[in-house]
DNA sequence: ACGTATTACCTGTCCGAACAGGAATCTACC
DNA sequence: GGTAGATTCCTGTTCGGACAGGTAATACGT
């Protein structure tokens, strides 16, 4: 029984494990009312404030469509506001709202429950390992599609 | 500076990885003339032969809503056809087309190297490690989802 | 200074994924 | 036989992701 999975038992675990991890990051997430992705944005711009787009897609590696869209939810939310740049007409400067700051524990909480659930019974000392092992599969993709690289390692 | 993935690195790996991994499979897949996720309907249905949209949601452990969709744009494409199972008049059997099947070889190639790529400068030896991790990974997961776990292990 | 990139953002489109709800059909039980 | 519940599929909606334009505003080179 060559099932699907004989063809490619890595990718295909890779594939599994992605759909249950955004599965279960939705799942905590919708607690706080954001959508997995929209936690990135917001983790960002509460660690380093005030942003344009442009870095947002930079730094996230996300993209530009994708961007617009997913800040003007989150501004339709109340967990963001957008103001023009002053310095340069095309940008719109991206920052968190005082109501926002309320979301921020909650995130920061949903994450670490992610991370535990994810590495579930995994003593700290693998956790190394296990990290080591998931950059080298991303280096590996990040060499395939042609990414330009991150700055370090790879 | 605590950058984003210092609140969850394992989790930010796998979400970074589940994205590249994605796009790889994304830009391979265009080749054929599939989108990510229509290759293993494909593979199943060549497998397997003929099946109701049921039997393919339970296998790709997929949704219903998302199935009825995968599949009338198979057949809009051509490597599907539809036909009313006879002996329950709420089911329809899926079956591969003729012209599908010189997709298949073509498939089978896209996903040896999507696995080549993923597992690059792995020796076979390691990859039993790898995929060992993975599993552990998912079993994680599936238990914090609350899925209908699979038979064996976990 | 002027014309040509380049940049920043937006919109439209298509796709998979998830959830809610509905219609037709089948099954089981009374 | 007839009703209640389950199954099967479909549609609508919302979201992230990707790609292809399109429009401003800025930066650059002559």
């Amino acid at each position: 029984m060559p099932t699907t999975a004989a063809y490619g038992p890595i990718s295909h675990a890779v594939f599994r494990i992605a759909r249950l991890h955004r599965m279960l990051a939705g799942r905590l997430l919708a607690e706080a009312g954001l959508h997995p992705g929209q936690e990135l944005v917001m983790m960002h711009l509460w660690d380093s404030g005030p942003q344009r787009q442009a870095e947002l897609v930079d730094v996230l590696d996300s993209d530009s469509a994708t961007m617009t869209r997913t800040v003007q939810r989150l501004e339709r939310a109340g967990f963001v506001r957008r103001t023009p740049d002053p310095t340069d007409g095309r940008a719109t400067l991206v920052e968190p709202t005082a109501a926002s700051q309320a979301l921020r524990q909650q995130v920061c909480r949903i994450w670490q429950e992610l991370e535990e659930a994810t590495t579930a019974g995994c003593p700290e000392v693998e956790r190394g390992e296990l990290l080591r092992v998931l950059e080298t599969l991303e280096c590996n993709l990040i060499t395939r599609t042609g990414r330009t690289a991150q700055p370090q390692d790879c």
